[in-house]
DNA sequence: AAAATGATACGGTGCTTACCGAAGCATCAT
DNA sequence: ATGATGCTTCGGTAAGCACCGTATCATTTT
């Protein structure tokens, strides 16, 4: 079994406390430098860019070089995927050990932060919550749908709902979005092309600002 | 960051190749004894025991004594989810970079398998196409849902999939399901509990049978 | 009781790999 | 050009860990 060697492969580039710090730093779907990977993990810059040429080896990371910089990203969705299902395994467990210490930064993180590409934390599942509570959105602990009201408040938002379940569905009335159980928060919260769609709007108008 | 460790301990224990290749056995959802596993990751019994006490310390197994055997598992759908995402990944690379040579082995395992609690492989991209053609269910990328006739359909196997539904969701006429994309069909089939009880009642009138 | 089986604990060996210092290449600024 | 910055390559060290052989513990069988 072939893949069973790729797949050891990629959680051992994980597994690692210095690449595990750079993939985490990663998770919010911006691309960083290398030297700025390296002072997230606490590593000299020689070191970090040892562990970067693995992780773009193993295709967990794509490579842009520009100028004198590198900007380095996760490789796809999928990526930041696996990193959520690990994290969400990490979560699972030490919250059933220890309580779990809070720093103030932990707080921040908790309140608002984005996961790859959508809004997650208290702030995701309050958008979340709300658009339950206005019977725009329909969620449960697997799976979720926009309403047609949903459909109808997000197009004033600017953002096409039907345009962006075209390619898949032929579907006119519902449209999918895929809930994400939040590792923190322990609540499920919109990701999946709609959240994503949401989290870049809220950008573009200035509604969120990253820190 | 307290987490960051936890998680660099989860994606560790998973990326050494003998241990990687007894989870990669537990995936099915049976619990194993010591001794199988060692098999299956080809090494002496001693070298198993210290991996599994590994596991089971990190949280990713659980551990039943039954007389002079110990059965191991995985330890929760959890574990499982974070091991297909995983998987997902290695299958997204190595399908980009090399063909991918297949034994027979590994073609009996893309015929049919179960992914932890329900059906996948071919046949589980068969089924869920099949509910999709009669109308019975409703798939996107991201998530999907059981539609009324499919609930219908569904009873008639003895599936109660309103009562599968009912903690989470008031809805009476849509049952939300958990699609699952393959990694090696890489398409999507049902998973989630309604996934897992198609898979339960298979077994259960023997149209199914583990080999 | 004694032998056999499944599983774990201990000690030693060897491979792998993260790490940093120093040096080498690019790119940009002056 | 010259110096500065960002990043990578090379060499050597040190630590970690998988692995097995042997021995021990627990449970079942004869």
């Amino acid at each position: 079994m072939a893949s069973n060697a790729k797949f050891a492969t990629i959680a051992s580039l994980a597994g690692d406390p210095a690449r595990a710090a750079m993939l985490h730093a990663l998770m919010d779907g911006r691309a960083l430098t290398a030297s700025e990977l390296a002072r997230v993990a606490g590593i000299t810059p020689q070191t970090a860019s040892g562990h970067l040429a693995q992780l773009s080896e193993g295709g967990l990371i794509s490579v842009l070089k520009q100028g004198r910089h590198r900007y380095h990203r996760l490789a796809s969705p999928t990526v930041a995927d696996m990193m959520e299902s690990i994290m969400r395994v990490a979560a699972d467990l030490d919250t059933s050990k220890a309580p779990l210490f809070t720093g103030p930064k932990d707080k921040a993180l908790r309140a608002g932060r984005t996961c790859y590409d959508h809004l997650a934390g208290a702030l995701g599942v309050a958008i979340a919550d709300a658009l339950v509570e206005g019977g725009h959105a329909e969620l449960s602990d697997e799976t979720g749908i926009i309403t047609e009201s949903g459909s109808t408040v997000l197009s004033k938002l600017g953002i096409d709902v039907k345009a962006l379940a075209a390619p898949t569905a032929k579907l006119t009335t519902k449209v999918f979005c895929r809930p994400c159980l939040d590792w923190s928060e322990r609540r499920p919260h919109l990701a999946g092309k709609i959240g994503a769609a949401i989290c870049a709007k809220s950008f573009e108008n200035d509604w969120i600002l990253r820190v």
